[in-house]
DNA sequence: CTATAAATTTAGACAGGTCTAAAAATAAGT
DNA sequence: ACTTATTTTTAGACCTGTCTAAATTTATAG
């Protein structure tokens, strides 16, 4: 249907719009892909040809309709392998990403309805991302940062943002993972890192950085 | 590694290769994998500069030791997927395999060795072809086309050395697989068809064009 | 051995995608 | 408003892989 690369640069736009209203831009674009702006002046000449987005020279650019389909489908594919590579296949969550990233291209309609069977209907990946439904429907969880979060509030971890091997590891190694339960602790006002008590238990000390890199909601057993 | 369009010619010549000592031609390789034979002449240039085939003009290929490896693994990843979306996903055997030649380019080592691993380490393909080892062995069959076999002997299928849809319905139509055991009853001596019994039941009217490409050996139960 | 046919390779063009360097447009600073 | 800095786009080149048409080599038939 459309190249591997077409599809690469829909699913960046897609990724880059996704938590805001803002056109996207050519070097955020460029960044995300690690190619040069140049390159992707190009493309999105040749995407808004296709109808694929809405594209204004030097003003940026969003998705049409047509384009946000493939984008989520692209990543439905995504979310859905990587489900299957750690529950069925038993590979971490830290690995998986590169995997999912060249499995997200093929496009076979019965592998993915039955690879969606298979694996139970999943809402979610090994992340926390929602999988986005056959017809294109993507449910928005309204969790937050944890970097944004309050003091003393139960908390549960419900998704990470960032899916390199070094992030996940790291989790790994701190015992920190999607359903952890936490509270915080502390703020240090210097540099924004927190101690913080998972499950009822071991203390940590996890920088902002990382912080702003979990994705948590106020628990429900305190409400 | 390779790019995909490199793969896909190693493997076809790997294939034209497999049941014969001779040089596989430019035309062979074109035919197989409906090319010019133009284009392919400038991919061997290529391929022989990498050291991944023997090549001398006009006198036709083999593959290097590098090359053949290349080949199998690509050929052992394309089987494992066959056997994973037939056993797990319930696809139909006559589905499968252009989504095969597609999974069949991905490329990770502890992906193979799980899959591998999840589905038992298979011996064989939903359609009878061997799966080489991880170090790139390859167990060749000893079947036998059934046109070039005897009557009145106990065989069983073994193989199909067509997986085109049409072919692999029209077996599913006969209720012809593998493991179905058979004797040539008959052979027509004007266009080589042939009346078989199967399962000991039903009677089959199969061409010549039917036998030639189903594999079977001389059953065990006679020995 | 020679003429013709068949197979194969080369030449030249093109499409998709990427890059560097240069030009153009927009944004920022005073 | 004017000048500079930043962002974005264009121009020109290159790489992979494909095609058609033409040239070359090898095979086949008298
Ligand atoms: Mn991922
Ligand atoms: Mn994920
Ligand atoms: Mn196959
Ligand atoms: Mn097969």
């Amino acid at each position: 249907m459309h190249t591997y690369t077409e599809e690469n640069y829909l699913k960046a736009i897609y990724k880059l719009s996704e938590h805001s209203e803002e056109e996207v831009t050519t070097n955020a674009i460029a960044e995300l892909l690690e190619t040069k702006s140049s390159s992707v002046s190009d493309m999105l000449r040749k995407l808004a040809e296709k109808d694929l987005i809405h594209y204004t020279k030097y003003r940026g650019v969003t998705l049409t309709e047509a384009g946000r389909q493939v984008a989520v489908r692209i990543i439905r594919k995504h979310r859905l392998w990587e489900v299957f590579l750690v529950e069925k296949l038993g590979l971490g969550w830290e690995e998986v990403h590169p995997m999912a990233e060249e499995l997200e291209h093929i496009d076979f309609e019965r592998l993915i309805e039955r690879l969606d069977a298979f694996m139970g209907y999943p809402k979610r990946d090994p992340h926390g991302d929602p999988i986005p439904s056959a017809s294109g429907e993507v449910e928005m969880p309204r969790s937050c940062k944890l970097s944004e979060m309050n003091l003393a509030t139960p908390l549960l971890v419900t998704g990470i943002s960032n899916h390199t091997t070094a992030f996940l590891q790291y989790l790994d190694k701190l015992d920190l993972g999607l359903g952890t339960k936490l509270v915080i602790d502390e703020i240090m006002p210097f540099d924004r890192s927190m101690l913080v008590t998972i499950n009822q238990g071991k203390q940590l000390h996890l920088s902002h950085e990382v912080a702003k890199n979990i994705l948590a909601v106020v628990s429900e057993s305190q409400r």
